[in-house]
DNA sequence: CTCCTAAATTGACCGTGGTCATTTAATCTT
DNA sequence: AAGATTAAATGACCACGGTCAATTTAGGAG
């Protein structure tokens, strides 16, 4: 995003006349880097849900007004841990083969739907921020929402699923199962079952129809 | 959930003395009344999102935390004022005849699928509350979920839709197609679509796959 | 009617996220 | 180096949901 500005003419103007905005400052990047790992350390120690912006901004060494200089609010900094994290299981997603059955679809993914459902709060915010009102504010979670479907298309383009409907589809139909099943987790009248047991019944019906 | 204890002898022990509760008052339940009229009023002029406790305890002429002995928290007054709708719209859904078309299944139930994204905090509310975390604390809401599973069912047993698997399967498929949508209908870089335009694909290839 | 108990209500108070006019510090200009 | 200009940081303040010890009120018991 930055220093993606076209050339200027400066023979008779000032950078600064010409609209370019002043650097960021050593400082501000040091500063945010410091809120980044309180905060990070917090949520190590009692979870996401525990976290307090006040409690950041003082082992930060910050005033409050600090932390919302930098995030424009709580969310944007969860939005950045938990991004990360997400992040990272695709990561082993991308890495690994392609799944060839429903089993090993669903074990690819249990790591990343157990940390997506290991706090309720964690979850709230996830679906809060998988879709961006303005294109402007795409966050790092709803950029790892491309990602997964990008992941799974490649899957299902190459696998023995079902090849009546596209690729694409049949991705978003199973982020779409997903979500179900882990919004069911957190429902008493269903909670019974595993994650596993939820899903491998709906992705084979939507994935290998008539089988 | 109230008069349904078991009778008890009275002839040496008082109705208190038994263990009874004290009956409730005319006063909370007159009270409660308020609350709920003031609440529905201020949702009706300003939606949702704007409706302040603040504003329903003044308008209703209580204090605070009257408002909170009637109610566990904000959520609880949202999801009866809410569950109040859905169970409207769900009432329209059970009257109709099953729809026999993909069309007809998404015609029907666009009333209340655009009530469920009227505002972006309904949806989040909904969202939340579609699952209870204890058995006892199923709210209206979560109850027209089931309700809303119930009808759906009935629509797959008897109408031209896949068979292969069972219509209670079919219906909670349709239920997170259509949270999908829903969802994808708050995001910038889905949002040009409209939300039958997006269902329509989804349900084709869930309910009836291969045709 | 009066006393007594439990239900209902009160409102000052708290926790926490978020704002903004003001102050401080860095960097550019001359 | 001094002055000008903008970025960064500050902290008192606000909004709003929620709590709870204290008070009032309803209604049965005597």
């Amino acid at each position: 995003m930055k220093n993606t500005g076209e050339e200027i003419d400066q023979t008779d103007l000032t950078w600064h006349q010409a609209g370019m905005a002043r650097q960021t400052q050593k400082r501000t990047l040091e500063t945010r880097a410091r809120l980044v790992a309180v905060a990070s350390d917090l949520v190590a120690q009692g979870g996401y849900t525990a976290m307090r912006i006040e409690e950041v901004v003082q082992g930060a060494g910050v005033a409050k007004g600090t932390f919302f200089s930098h995030f424009k609010d709580k969310d944007a900094l969860m939005d950045l841990l938990i991004g990360a994290r997400i992040d990272a299981y695709l990561d082993e997603l991308e890495a690994a083969e392609p799944p060839q059955t429903i089993e090993d679809l669903v074990k690819l993914q249990l790591p990343l739907l157990q940390f997506m459902t290991s706090e309720r709060y964690v979850f709230d915010v996830i679906l809060r921020l998988s879709g961006a009102a303005a294109v402007s504010d795409v966050g790092p979670i709803a950029m790892t929402f491309e990602r997964y479907i990008a992941i799974a298309r490649r899957w299902f383009e190459v696998g023995t699923f079902r090849t009546d409907v596209s690729a694409d589809l049949l991705a978003e139909g199973m982020q779409a199962f997903v979500a179900q099943a882990l919004a069911l987790n957190f429902c008493a009248l269903h909670g019974d079952q595993t994650l596993s047991q939820r899903l491998v019944p709906y992705l084979r019906a939507w994935l290998q129809p008539g089988e």
